[in-house]
DNA sequence: CGCTTAGTTGAGTTCGTTCAACGACTGTGG
DNA sequence: CCACAGTCGTTGAACGAACTCAACTAAGCG
């Protein structure tokens, strides 16, 4: 289990930031892009399956993710895990830990990660300064609060089938906003960390698997969940999909 | 099913809120306080059982609960219903709808309530002359994630037993800090109710919660359930409590 | 007094679990 | 280059948790 995490110093000025151009996230004024830029520290890359944040941590950083996919999640003491949700480009991470000082989830790679660092000390200015970021920032909370509502209402209420159509649906309709797919649509996740999202065991996750394989829905593929009908996917679930809007980030 | 709610232009001055002086809330300046009391705009009370908010709607108004007890909720097409969280004296609800425009979940009274109301068109203004107010909501809303993914721990790896002592010690923990008990520690809540936040059936429910009855953790009286040890449901949950911290609120 | 809501209990069924074993693939060290 | 361990996915069988169906009690209210 790697933790170890490699500092770069290196830094992209937010002005040539890649996520940016993208149309799933709005536009922001050369003033915030200043801002943002002097707030960022610098950069850090995180292999896949690295532990970039831990539970109980008093992180002195806070996090967007520039580019690859993680996860976020809660251990019980004897080993139980669950999976909170996923983390993709644009997403703000350690904000909790930031605001009320001990970090209460962990947060782990599931692909190579890229992160900009901000200083958490900075985080006060960036309110008395910069109004319309500190409105983002909670824009981006009470976004994340909407997606574990409707987790919870997956999970709560959903049967194994239609949830993890809807886990499938909902990463497969993230990463297609941000242009995550090249060719083929491929989520870079395992059965197990399914199982541990869907508060499933990892046989009877497989056996659902199989059941969305068998209706042309997905394939699993080289280490990964091939997305073959996303509509269907929805469709199973009883799933209404991400509203169309233009979103911020830091 | 009451929908309707009795608006009162009543406005108890913000100088004067009942719940200033807990020390579960942080301290305010004369200057926020001043703020705030221009940024209400009126109260509002609501009859047990009557839907403060409504999923899908666009409200123009953001709440603060001042008295009494509620829940938040989601369901899907077929009238499967999943209670998100609670709502008691201090949380703000409505932040998903101003923020976001459109309501995704209901907020039904479980007791009578009584709720603070605040122009949403403000809240920007909110964010550009008090960033310490505007740092509170990102506070509020942090806070938020954190149970959310408590209870997403508890319904996806907690066993029945667990998951029902956690969200009764939960819901205990947070009634004792707001003072919400006067001699009996009865919760005004019904199994249906705690079927619907653990993801159960409610005759699987009421099975599950006798066996903490026979254990002398709880009782069931009148309309609700009765905490005879919160120590025990919490470590029967293996759940370590809320922290002691003093929380912010609008 | 009947009607409704909330809680209780038993019986039978379904869904999901654990246990166990096995195949395919990857990376590593001798 | 092969042997080996480790991870990931797959499958069958037996068990247990949670569900549905159904019937019944008690309390509150017009």
């Amino acid at each position: 289990m790697p933790t170890a995490k490699p500092t770069h110093s290196f830094k992209t000025p937010c002005e040539q930031c890649p996520l940016r151009p993208l149309p799933h996230f709005r536009e922001f004024s050369r003033d915030e892009l200043e801002f943002v830029s002097k707030f960022k520290r610098g950069e850090l890359a995180a292999d896949a399956g690295a532990t970039i944040l831990v539970e109980g941590a008093h992180s002195a950083h806070l996090f967007t993710v520039l580019s690859g996919w993680g996860f976020r999640y809660k251990m019980l003491e004897d080993g139980r895990r669950q999976i909170l949700n996923y983390v993709m480009p644009g997403d703000l991470i350690g904000l909790q830990g930031t605001i009320m000082g001990e970090m209460q989830h962990s947060v782990e790679a599931l692909s190579p990660v890229s992160l900009c660092i901000f200083e958490r000390d900075k985080l006060m200015s960036l309110y008395i300064r910069h109004a319309s970021l500190a409105f983002d920032i909670t824009w981006i909370a009470a976004q994340e609060e909407r997606i574990l509502d409707e987790h919870l209402l997956s999970i709560g209420r959903r049967t194994a089938l239609e949830r993890a159509a809807y886990l499938i649906a909902f990463l497969f309709e993230r990463g297609k906003k941000l242009n995550l797919f090249n060719g083929r649509n491929l989520i870079p996740i395992t059965q197990q960390h399914i199982a541990d999202t869907l508060g499933l065991s990892i046989v009877h996750t497989n056996k659902t698997l199989k059941k969305l394989a068998a209706r042309d829905l997905i394939r699993w593929q080289e280490r990964g969940c091939e997305v073959l009908d996303g509509e269907g996917l929805k469709q199973m679930a009883g799933w209404e999909g991400l509203r169309e809007e233009k979103r911020p980030f830091v």
